[in-house]
DNA sequence: GCTACTATCTATAAGCT
DNA sequence: TAGCTTATAGATAGTAG
C-alpha cells in the first residue's frame, strides 16, 4: 500500500528501516485502538523500536492486566509453559517445604520444652529421656569450665570440652590446629554415619544434629 | 475501507462484532507481522476475542522473551509499577524470612541435641541446665505413667501428666471435660504471658513453648 | 465460527520540503 | 529527523454461502 509493493524482508537501510517502523507502528496502534474500541475486547501490544525504545498499546484495560489475564490462563490455552507462573509456583513450593521444616522442628522444640504429652511409649520415652540426660552432661561440664574461667580470669587460653553424646567441635580448634582439625573430621564422619543410621531407622526420637551445619 | 465509513464505537450486533474481530485480528496480525520482519523487532500482541478467547502474535522471539523483556524494564521506561515482579520478590522474601526461621530453631535444637559450646556464661548454664531438668522430669513422670498403662492392659481411661514446667493439655483432656477445658485455657493465657515476658527480656534461653500451637 | 466477492475506504512507500 | 503529498497497495464492510 505505496507506491510499489515492498517486499517482506528486513529493511536494511537503517533510516529507512526507522522511518517505516514509526509509520507503520502508529497504523498498528490505530487498528489495534480501533478494534478494541469496535469489538469491546482486552488487547495488549508491546513493540520494541529498532533502536530498543517500548511502544505500548492496551485498551480500556491498563496493559498489565492484560497480561495478567494471559499470564493466568492455563498452559494449554496458551500452548505454551508459562515461565513466570512456574517461577512462582517454584517460590510458593519452597515456602510450603520451609513452613513444613519449621513445624518439624518446633514439634522437636517441644519435647525440650516441656511437652511430654508427644511420647506415646516408653521405648520412646526412654530414648527422650537418654538424649536429655546427656545434654544435659554437656551443659553442666561446660558450665564447669565456665566457672573455672571466671575464676582464672588471668588464664586467656581458649577451653575445650567434648560431649560424651557427641564431639562437638569449636572454631577456635580448627583455626589453631589443622592437623587436629584433620583427626576431628574423620571421627566426625563416622559419627555423623552412627547417627544418620539410628535416625534413618526411627532409634532418635529427634533427628541427630546436623554436623555439616556447624 | 469497506463499502461504508465504519464509526468507530462498539458494534451492539453480536454475530457482526464476532465477524469484524475475526477479520480485523488476521488484518492486525498481518500488519504486526510484517512490521516485526519489515523492521526486524521485538513485537507482541495479545488478544481476547469477545467471547474470551485468546489470540496471540510474536516475531522471532517467543512471546515469553517479549513480555519478560517488558517486565525486566525498568519502572520508568514502562511507566507503571509491576505486581509480577513485586509478587516474585514477596515471595522470596517470604523464604529467606523462613530460613532464617530454619537457622534459628537449628540453633536452638543444638543446645538441646549436644552442642553446650554455644552457651558463654555461667549464668546462661544454669538456665539450660534448668530448662533441661524440666524436660527431663516432664519425660520421666510420662514414662512412670506410660509403664503403668502398659501394666493394667484391662483399663481404657486416658490417663493425664502435668509438667512442672508448664502445664500441657492433651486433646483427649479437651475432648472429655469441656468444662476443664476452659480452666485449662484460662490458666493456659497466664502461662503463656510469663514465657513471653521471660523470653522477651531474654531471660528464657530458648524460645517459650508457643502454646497457640499445640 | 470460516471463505469468497468486491466496492470502497485506509495505510503507506516514495518523494519532496 | 520530522512532516506533508500522492499514487497505489492493502484492508475490510457488507453480503452470500
Amino acid at each position: 500500500m505505496g507506491r510499489v509493493k515492498l517486499q517482506i524482508k528486513k529493511i536494511e537501510n537503517t533510516t529507512n528501516r526507522q522511518v517505516t517502523y514509526s509509520k507503520r507502528r502508529n497504523g498498528l496502534i490505530k487498528k489495534a485502538y480501533e478494534l478494541s474500541i469496535l469489538c469491546d475486547i482486552d488487547i495488549a501490544l508491546l513493540m520494541f523500536s529498532p533502536s530498543g525504545r517500548l511502544s505500548m498499546f492496551s485498551g480500556n484495560k491498563r496493559i498489565e492486566d492484560v497480561l495478567e489475564r494471559y499470564v493466568n490462563l492455563p498452559e494449554h490455552e496458551r500452548g505454551r509453559p508459562n515461565t513466570v507462573v512456574s517461577q512462582i509456583e517454584d517460590l510458593q513450593l519452597e515456602v510450603n517445604k520451609f513452613r513444613n521444616k519449621v513445624e518439624e522442628l518446633e514439634k522437636k522444640l517441644r519435647i525440650f520444652e516441656g511437652d511430654s504429652l508427644i511420647i506415646t511409649s516408653v521405648h520412646q520415652a526412654e530414648y527422650h529421656e537418654h538424649v536429655l540426660e546427656e545434654a544435659l552432661n554437656c551443659v553442666r561440664s561446660r558450665k564447669e569450665v565456665l566457672e573455672q574461667q571466671q575464676d582464672l580470669t588471668s588464664n586467656s587460653s581458649t577451653e575445650q570440652i567434648f560431649c560424651h553424646m557427641q564431639n562437638v567441635h569449636s572454631n577456635g580448634f580448627l583455626a589453631t590446629s589443622p592437623h587436629h582439625a584433620a583427626d576431628w573430621l574423620s571421627q566426625r564422619d563416622t559419627q555423623s554415619d552412627i547417627f544418620n543410621f539410628l535416625d534413618l531407622n526411627g532409634l532418635l526420637p529427634l533427628r541427630s544434629l546436623k554436623l555439616d551445619d556447624i
